[in-house]
DNA sequence: AATCGTTCCTGATAGC
DNA sequence: TGCTATCAGGAACGAT
């Protein structure tokens, strides 16, 4: 599933490849993955833009156009946002084709049809992006401002770690692998962490989401980048999806658990 | 205000 | 073998 990490590498691939580009014919074979307006409308307002840049706010890539209007898409769980040139074969969950006029195109296939494309003049009115926590890899995000995004809050770590609103990008994947290297328990009470621990939770954070965006991503299921290919991330997994295997800190066995309704996989030894 | 349960969806897989 | 039931999960939403 596409986490900042792979959010992040989806982005820095179409920033690449897509501005200057001038959205011609748009395809609607699961009309639905367009969501406020409907298709007809969109495609009607967009074709004729040309695309300014690929930016991104947490899990969510924005389009900007040059008519001044943004597509803000999210991926969800399957959500894959490609280009591809002319004889590239279309994925089979293809829902939303953007055609260019040098004959490429931007696809977005969805297998589960979770993800969601809507248009809009001020993304940041937007209420989903309004309420959006700190971006963990910017600078402003510090240990100090960490502990005070965790203060107040008495849920477990893992749960508070997954809430947009309190950073922004996070999801079950580096928040499980985030909490591993800092030695932290999923499931341990926000409110008993102590300060060292917080700053090695924030440290944990930074070096796990760089690590990644260096791997470009964990291809675990659909993910693929902006051109159609893996991340190799997953192979430097310390828990997520290692469930029997050892731990490559203590060598304990890595469990997997339901925990709140979601897989949790950590190591109940090193981590307290 | 924080937190919980439900919902959306389809392919893979477990179980019979 | 072939069917059916179960499961995975980000985040909006409604309820508490």
């Amino acid at each position: 599933m596409p986490e900042l990490p792979e959010v992040e590498t989806v982005r820095r691939d179409l920033n690449r490849l897509l501005p200057g580009m001038v959205i011609g014919q748009v395809q609607g074979l699961f009309p639905g993955s367009v969501k406020g307006i409907g298709f007809k409308k969109f495609s009607e307002t967009i074709q004729g833009a040309k695309i300014v840049k690929v930016s991104r706010r947490a899990k969510y890539l924005l389009i900007l156009l040059d008519s001044g209007l943004t597509l803000i898409i999210h991926l969800k769980m399957t959500g894959v946002l490609q280009r591809q040139q002319k004889d590239d074969p279309l994925p089979r969950s293809a829902r939303i084709i953007f055609y260019f006029e040098d004959g490429t195109r931007l696809v977005f296939s969805d297998q589960r049809k979770f993800g969601s494309i809507k248009l809009t003049s001020e993304p940041n009115e937007l209420p989903e992006i309004k309420k959006l926590g700190t971006e963990p890899l910017e600078s402003k995000f510090t240990p100090a401002v960490l502990q005070q995004r965790l203060a107040g809050r008495k849920g477990p770590v893992k749960t508070v770690l997954l809430d947009q609103t309190v950073l922004a990008g996070l999801g079950n994947i580096y928040v499980l692998e985030a909490l591993h290297r800092a030695g932290i328990a999923p499931q341990r009470s926000t409110d008993t962490l102590k300060n060292d621990q917080i700053k090695k939770l924030h440290s944990a954070v930074t070096r796990t989401l760089k690590e990644a965006i260096a791997a470009r991503g964990s291809s675990v299921d659909t993910y693929r980048d902006g051109q159609g290919k893996s991340g190799w991330f997953q192979v430097k997994h310390r828990v997520y999806d290692r469930e029997g295997q050892s731990c490559k800190k203590c060598g304990h066995t890595i469990v997997k658990e339901m925990f709140r309704g979601r897989g949790t996989y950590w190591c109940p030894k090193c981590q307290r």
